[in-house]
RNA sequence: GGCAACGUAGCUCAGCGGUAGAGCGGGCGCUUCAUAAGCGCUAGGUCACAGGUUCGAACCCUGUCGUUGCCA
């Protein structure tokens, strides 16, 4: 009986391109997770979308002129392309402005309300008389009470990084028209999140398996205290409130955008000819993993959580594997400055398999770690052209060379070469049990040690030489050598998927690596058989491209 | 300003109470099948700093400095 998992990932704002942080800090890993999960044998559903009704979205329309719509088609088309070029699995990729999805969030807005978990109050926000309309707190400008800045917005300061309230802000400007906004009282629903601060403890508390980093920041959350929030806003751009008089009101994006999980759930159950499929994984037996960047941590561990018990039925996070941050170079990444390596970008002059390769292996599981490109020549150099992609091709040119490209017949395996399979078999058990943890960067390095115990065995058995004197044990030599091959071909799939294939290929096998999912037949190469001419996995960099692609980086 | 995390070999990072680790890089050697790839050996660290608890601390506690994040 295969298990259910949901894999949720994080939705970018529909306004920008993807960058190697969020990449290796949520896409990355929940497609290496999902498609584990999928070569075990489980049934999955992966699923996101864009963002479409974050203030990023309405801010860059404006800037560009165009309406939010716009910006939202340029860039869920990008996001698509990028999926599919750096290889992420979705089994549904939407936006959080489908009809469906305004469906769900008004159904689960007027569950709430009907529980009572919703209520009406007064607040105070900015608003703009020429424009006639209330303000974002990111569309008022002004000098920042703290440091001076001038161009402070109404949520943060640039300048000191502090957070804001507009009316804080010395002499308040807005920022579409450039008069001075006066402050009104306007009501809005809020929800009761301080019901849920007992339930989500005792439910956090439990959760040993999560990342302490993780579980700690939650539990540090609500001990602090749960506040209500409002989650409407004087808006035009989002989802209507479904109540009356409130038509020039919008639901509040944060309060909306984590209801996609469960709107991209039920769409992607739609599409797929089983419209009720969805409750296998919310109303059933089924673990839900939400992939995400750190600062995303308090929106899945406790609002989402808090919005699930309000609405009932339907099921917890089962694990958060949020991720750190990832520097460049050293330094932070910032969109603004263009500290940042974009990936379709990066993508026009680099294989994907090497990136994705290179992102795993600097994953910011446990700590905010560092991309650069030193270290990616390198890393691409000496472990994927060096252990892995040589091993693969001085294995095979020798079976070339020698057994006239045919599998060749092991007879009885000696001592040495039972005690490298077993290496293998341990690796893959071991690299299984990371993956299923969420510990990829370890994982990696379960499957790549597997590759240096081939290319000592190799060292030791010598079947170049033996290929003169002993036949037989240069056949069993490599047999085996090609056998762990296959192994590594298991262990390396869902991290890269492409080179998994072309080494399906280059062993004369039927099929495909993905298809043949997480089960190693060591009787897998039938001796005699046919195999194709080899040609090299990976493609050597020269150290020239460091300086090269430093220099793309700011301005 | 408050809270939290982090500070370990040249680099990227593990370890988190019991004789300092990995990969890569450096040095020396072996090998030559392979995309000058592979293998072995070796050097390198007062585990930020100062105190404390303990038979014993990189690991627990306190303080200092530095970096980062969250909050005000």
């Amino acid at each position: 009986m295969p298990d259910r998992v949901l894999v949720c990932v994080a939705w970018p704002y529909a306004n920008g391109s993807i960058h190697v942080g969020q990449a290796a800090g949520c896409y990355l890993p929940a497609d290496i997770f999902a498609r584990f999960q999928r070569m075990i044998g489980n049934e999955v559903a992966m699923v996101s979308g864009s963002d479409a009704h974050g203030t990023p979205v309405t801010i860059t329309a404006d800037q560009q002129g165009v309406s939010p719509e716009d910006i939202l088609s340029k860039y869920q088309n990008e996001f698509l392309k990028t999926w599919e070029r750096l290889g992420i699995s979705f089994d549904l990729f939407t936006t959080t402005h489908t009809q469906n999805h305004v469906e769900v969030a008004q159904d689960m807005f007027l569950r709430m309300l009907e529980k009572g978990y919703l209520y009406k109050d007064t607040m105070e926000q900015a608003y703009c008389s020429s424009d006639e309309r209330f303000l974002p707190d990111r569309y008022v400008e002004g000098e920042c009470p703290h440091c001076g800045y001038d161009g402070a917005r109404g949520d943060q300061c640039d300048g000191c990084g502090r957070t804001l309230d507009p009316e804080e802000l010395i002499g308040m400007s807005c920022r579409l028209c450039g008069s001075s906004p006066e402050i009104r009282e306007t009501e809005h629903f809020f929800i009761r999140l301080s019901a849920f601060e007992g339930r989500l403890l005792e439910w956090m508390r439990g959760q040993d398996h999560f990342k302490p980093n993780v579980r700690n920041f939650t539990v540090g959350f609500l001990e602090g205290g749960l506040k209500d929030r409002a989650i409407t806003r004087d808006l035009e751009w989002g989802v209507p409130v479904p109540v009356e008089g409130y038509d020039d009101k919008r639901i509040y994006v944060w309060f909306e955008a984590v209801i996609g999980y469960l709107s991209a759930s039920k769409e992607w159950a739609q599409r797929s000819g089983d419209p009720d499929r969805w409750e296998d994984f919310w109303r059933k037996e089924s673990r839900a993993y939400y992939f995400m960047g750190k600062d995303n941590i308090p929106f899945h561990t406790v609002i989402w959580p808090a919005m699930l018990l309000a609405y009932g039925d339907l099921n917890l996070p089962y694990d958060v594997p949020a991720n750190e941050y990832v520097n460049i170079e050293g330094q932070k990444v910032s969109t603004s400055r263009n500290w940042a390596v974009w990936i379709p970008d990066l993508l026009d002059r680099h294989d994907v398999d090497p990136v994705r390769y290179a992102l795993a292996a600097n994953m910011p599981e446990t700590s905010d770690s560092e991309f650069n490109w030193a270290d990616y020549v390198r890393r691409n150099n000496d472990e994927l052209v060096a252990t892995y992609g040589n091993l693969v091709h001085r294995v095979l040119t020798m079976v070339g060379r020698n057994f006239e490209r045919t599998v060749p017949d092991p007879g009885e395996l000696d001592a040495e070469s039972l005690a490298l399979l077993d290496t293998a078999e341990r690796g893959l058990e071991e690299a299984a049990r990371h993956l299923n943890g969420c510990r990829f960067r370890n994982g990696l390095q379960a499957a790549m040690g597997i590759a240096r115990a081939a290319n000592r065995y190799l060292d030791s058995k010598a079947p170049w030489r033996a290929v003169r004197t002993d036949m037989g044990d240069a056949a069993r030599t490599l047999w085996t050598a090609m056998t762990v091959i296959n192994c590594l071909k298991i262990a390396l799939c869902p991290y890269m998927p492409d080179t998994s294939e072309k080494v399906h290929g280059l062993l004369g096998l039927d099929g495909s690596a993905e298809g043949e999912g997480w089960s190693w037949e060591r009787d897998a190469l039938r001796p005699g058989g046919a195999l194709p001419r080899p040609k090299p996995l990976f493609t050597k960099l020269d150290e020239s491209i460091i300086e090269e692609e430093r220099a793309r980086l700011g301005t």
